[in-house]
RNA sequence: GUGGCUAUAGUGUAAUGGCAACACAGGACCCUGUGAAGGUCUUAUUACGGGUUCAAAUCCCGUUAGUCACCCCA
């Protein structure tokens, strides 16, 4: 390949035509249900200042700590291209008085996401999410709506073996008493845990559940699990989301080592996967949970929510996979050919009394030849041809060509639209 | 941040250290108002920089980019 000077930055891409397609499916199917359960769709700028996701995701975590595009701007504001979605829908609800709207609020949104990271499969610096936010309820069933919702979209998607691992991490009380066993527990551990752990142990301890060592894998599988330590509220809570989710026959497994790498969220986490044979790649498409603190982190007012997110990148990685039919190409009905400027002119008024009939037209304006333009007519298969020369052009004619056939009729120019339509439907 | 692998036309692929080849796509023409065929031509300093060698796409080193995995996540 020549060498280009420029080329798309690391982890990021274009999304071709080709890719559009499935782009678009995902998009179309996403808002389809979105609809269909009531949430509105909102969209937050790309840029938010930093202050808003170090304070809610968390000053200790992977994002904030090292995946953030940050930057000073002109005024000297810090700011950064948002590495996810939550907190700036919650800092909109806010912002826009949304809190004396009829309760829960119900969002959602679509968009490019950026996070600072080696590219791989499935995972790019600049990516696509879509997600949901209900906020202002406490009440478990809508844990569960935002996994039915997201099962269901990925679904119709056709999407394979879904597999949601759920976990309860607590809420501010019970978590704390959990952090404390589980720091207890840990201590006379430490130098068996491998060095990533041993920091966290320190600034976040729950990743420690997290973590992939098998030596800290062993330890972990002794630890105290978060299950024995919820609250009487908590562990309804979950036990409410674990009734619905099987009333709903929703496959799930509880994890109980299952931590999220965001520090706003509180009870329900959870996580959806597929479970494929080949490769064993088992990364998460998608991910979400409750976050009741949130609301206090950005607005230092406690407000109830849950949501999710999902990946659009690895959703589209999955249909490729499964080959999903997204051809939703609607083909041309007709192909106008002109020879000559007069023609031409005549082409393109022609070309809009089929556009307000609704019928597509393709045509190749940029050639004059018409051997050309009957090529590429036969290339993109369609059998009706209508062909305006110079001669045709004054005298308020069309030649009307069947490809198939070989036949062609002339008839007046302000026929042409009526006529095509009738042989259109004589063919079907 | 750590490690593995890869880099040849627009795309996909060939080439025991010895002439850079093929398919598709594109463009031009044979053929300036009539498509399925055929033919001719065209589209590459083998990512970049250095080294070994009579000779490098091929071997070695470096750079860059891509890719996969770890980490973490969507």
């Amino acid at each position: 390949m020549a060498k280009l000077k420029f080329q798309t930055p690391t982890g990021m891409h274009d999304i071709l035509p080709e890719d559009q397609l499935y782009y678009q499916k995902v998009f179309d199917t996403a808002k389809k249900l979105f609809d269909y359960y009531g949430y509105s769709r909102i969209e937050t700028p790309i840029l938010e200042s930093t202050d808003l996701f170090v304070r809610s995701v968390g000053e200790n975590t992977d994002i904030v700590e090292k995946e953030m595009y940050s930057f000073k701007t002109k005024g000297g504001d810090m700011v950064v291209l948002r590495p996810e979605g939550t907190a700036p829908v919650m800092r909109a609800y806010f912002q826009n008085g949304m809190v004396s709207m009829p309760q829960p609020v119900k969002l959602w949104y679509y968009g490019p996401f950026f996070r600072y990271e080696r590219p791989q499969a499935g995972r790019y610096r600049q990516f696509h999410q879509f997600g949901a936010e209900v906020i202002g309820d406490s009440d478990p069933l809508f844990d569960m709506q935002t996994i039915v919702i997201l099962y269901n979209i990925l679904e119709d998607l056709k999407i394979k073996n879904l597999i949601v691992r759920i976990n309860s991490i607590g809420d501010e009380t019970c978590r704390g008493e959990y952090k404390k066993a589980l720091s207890k527990f840990l201590r006379n551990k430490k130098n068996d845990l491998c060095r990533d752990c041993q920091k966290r142990s320190k600034t976040n301890i729950l990743r420690v559940l997290d973590c992939k060592e098998p030596k800290c894998r062993e330890i972990i599988s002794q630890a105290p699990q978060t299950m024995d330590y919820l609250c009487e509220s908590c562990k309804n809570h979950l036990k409410e989301v674990l009734e619905y989710l099987e009333e709903l026959k929703i496959p799930y497994i509880l994890d109980p080592f299952l931590v999220r790498g965001l520090d706003y969220y509180t009870k329900t986490v959870f996580e959806v996967e597929t479970q494929d044979n080949e490769g064993g790649r088992q990364e998460s498409l998608a991910g979400g949970g409750r976050y009741d603190i949130l609301g206090k982190a950005i607005a230092g007012e406690a407000v109830p929510a849950c949501g999710m997110a999902v990946g659009v990148e690895r959703i589209v990685q999955k249909m490729r996979d499964n080959n999903v039919d997204v051809s939703t190409k609607r083909s041309a009905e007709v192909f106008l050919a002109q020879i000559g400027p007069i023609a031409k002119k005549r082409g393109m008024v022609i070309m809009e009394e089929f556009r307000r009939a609704n019928m597509k037209v393709a045509e190749c304006f940029n050639k004059d030849s018409l051997k050309y333009q009957l090529a590429k007519a036969n290339k993109l298969g369609i059998n009706n041809v209508v062909i305006i020369g110079q001669k045709e052009a004054i005298q308020n004619i069309a030649i009307i060509r069947n490809m198939e056939t070989g036949k062609q009729s002339e008839i007046p120019q302000e026929d042409i639209v009526k006529e095509i339509k009738k042989r259109i439907k004589e063919e079907n």
